[in-house]
RNA sequence: UCCCCAGUAGCUCAGUCGGCAGAGCAGGUGGCUGUUAACCACCGUGUCCGUGGUUCGAGUCCGCGCUGGGGAGCCA
């Protein structure tokens, strides 16, 4: 007999006789000659109850479960007699699969992030690490929908490189050669390889090939960073169009984070619940103003200047030139729009070369999707498609024309505008759920020190 | 990398002024005619992070170290 998956019998319309299913025991409660047990599958939040009567063959044996066990159970599906649930499932027959022992970590109350970080092999039977990582996945299918809807090509870049994206952030060398060796000739590529930091400049040769294309994959930064927005591995959506100026950069921006929150609101009521209840209870009149609003848009300048005439104190001043911190964009999107804001046009020597020069020549067309309670989701730009200005800037930002000849070739060839972005998947994953921590997005987070699971 | 905070039972925590190491949950046993983080009774549990010091006496005060967390920088 086939099981069914708890979800798909949670939604039945009618009861079921016989029906099987498989789980995990998350508690069990006794009567005197019968026993509850509440049993979870990951297919959804929601348990199933199972009625196991005293009649059972096994019942001493069931008596015993303990919170943990992995059972299967045949018997029929039938309307609750108590309150709390539709359905309940009278045990026919029922099989323990796994025992788990008492010094099975998870107990039936809450426990800390930082413990379930300790046993990221167990947290995902949790209800809160169940629900995170059913959105994330969910999230990650919405990703492709919305791409493939508008005719973008999904693309794979390579993720060891030895091309610097940005000339920002360390990266993590890749070699097969022992320790003490140094002859970098020796190596694998016989040159010095990396892992990835972003597949943009490949995606932008495929972007002048497919027209509308797009990365979803993990990317690699070796930063010494030690914060709750920050991981060593993560992943990242960067889309890239042919044809596309700025203006519609944005507007792509825009409509992606709406179509990501709407369907997660449409698709996850259930587990977006939990987090509304119990991690944030300014969850959804977020997500709803998310979905709601037109995302304000203001160049640089215009940023500079509100927080110039902001009657707020900031540790760090803000002028002209000056990059926008953390506490900067807090303020733009949290206190002074309270919604998603998109900055752009900035100061050409804040941002990477590969940034389209505007006529100004001071500034580059530039933007960053900022949103409350996360900061930068989304960066962006229009990329610089003129060969001679593009080759200068490198020369500018001492960059080797030799070690990027592909990349300023694609320029030679049939140039075009064209613009894109990057969205930080783990941390759109954070805007859905309120969780704010990177570490409990990522099944097992890769941080300065920790690499274990 | 810098600044700040924390570390007590398997887990979550309390521990007053420096004076006998505690509770709830989890686990065990028994009870309960349908429970909902079930409930009731009883039972066990400690390198108080480590190390050195102050003191008649340190979980408590001081130094150093380790681990975890938060903030900043960098960024997505």
């Amino acid at each position: 007999m086939k099981r069914t998956k708890i979800k798909e019998l949670l939604n039945a319309e009618a009861a079921l006789d016989p029906v099987l299913v498989k789980g995990w025991v998350r508690t069990k409660r006794d009567a005197k000659s019968f026993s509850f047990i509440e049993l979870n599958d990951g297919s959804c939040l929601a348990n199933l109850q199972i009625v196991a009567a005293g009649e059972l063959a096994n019942y001493d044996e069931i008596r015993h479960l303990t919170t943990g066990a992995a059972l299967s159970v045949q018997g029929r599906m039938i309307a609750s007699q108590g309150a709390g649930q539709k359905w309940e499932l009278q045990a026919q027959n029922l099989v323990l699969i796994g025992s788990s022992p008492d010094t099975y970590p998870l107990q039936k109350k809450r426990h800390t992030d930082e413990f379930l970080r300790t046993i990221a092999h167990i947290r995902p039977r949790t209800n809160k690490y169940g629900s995170a990582f059913r959105i994330r996945a969910l999230l990650a299918h919405a990703v492709h929908q919305f791409f493939n809807d508008r005719g973008f090509f999904y693309i794979h870049t390579p993720i060891l490189t030895a091309s610097d994206c940005e000339g920002a952030g360390e990266m993590f060398r890749v070699t097969t050669l022992s320790p003490q060796i140094d002859n970098i000739e020796e190596d694998f590529f016989g040159v010095e390889a990396n892992l990835t930091v972003s597949g943009q400049l490949e995606a932008e040769m495929m972007a002048l090939a497919l027209g509308d294309v797009y990365t979803f994959g993990p990317t690699f930064r070796a930063e010494n960073s030690n914060t709750r927005r920050h991981a060593a591995e993560f992943w990242m959506v960067e889309p890239e169009m042919a044809f596309c100026d700025l203006k519609e950069d944005m507007a792509v921006a825009e409509d992606l984070v709406r179509h990501l929150v709407r369907t997660v609101m449409d698709q996850c009521p259930d587990d977006l619940n939990l987090f509304a209840r119990f991690v944030d209870k300014q969850l959804m009149p977020r997500l709803e103003k998310l979905v709601g609003t037109c995302f304000e848009r203001l160049p640089y300048t215009e940023a500079v200047k509100i927080l110039e005439t902001a009657a707020q104190d900031f540790e760090y001043p803000i002028s002209y030139g000056a990059d926008l911190q953390a506490e900067h964009e807090r303020f733009l999107t949290e206190t002074y729009f309270n919604g998603p804001v998109i900055v752009y046009d900035y100061p050409e020597t804040l941002k990477p070369f590969y940034m389209r020069l505007n006529d100004d020549a001071r500034t580059v067309a530039a933007m960053d999707v900022l949103v409350p309670g996360i900061g930068e989701i989304i960066g962006g730009s229009q990329r610089e498609e003129r060969h001679d200005i593009l080759a200068s800037r490198m020369d500018r930002m001492a960059l080797s024309r030799e070690k990027y000849w592909w990349y300023l070739e694609s320029r030679r060839y049939g140039s075009v505008p064209h613009s894109g972005f990057g969205m930080g998947f783990e941390r759109m994953v954070m805007l859905l759920t309120g969780i704010v921590n990177i570490r409990d997005v990522i099944p097992f987070p890769r941080t300065p020190k920790h690499i274990d699971f």
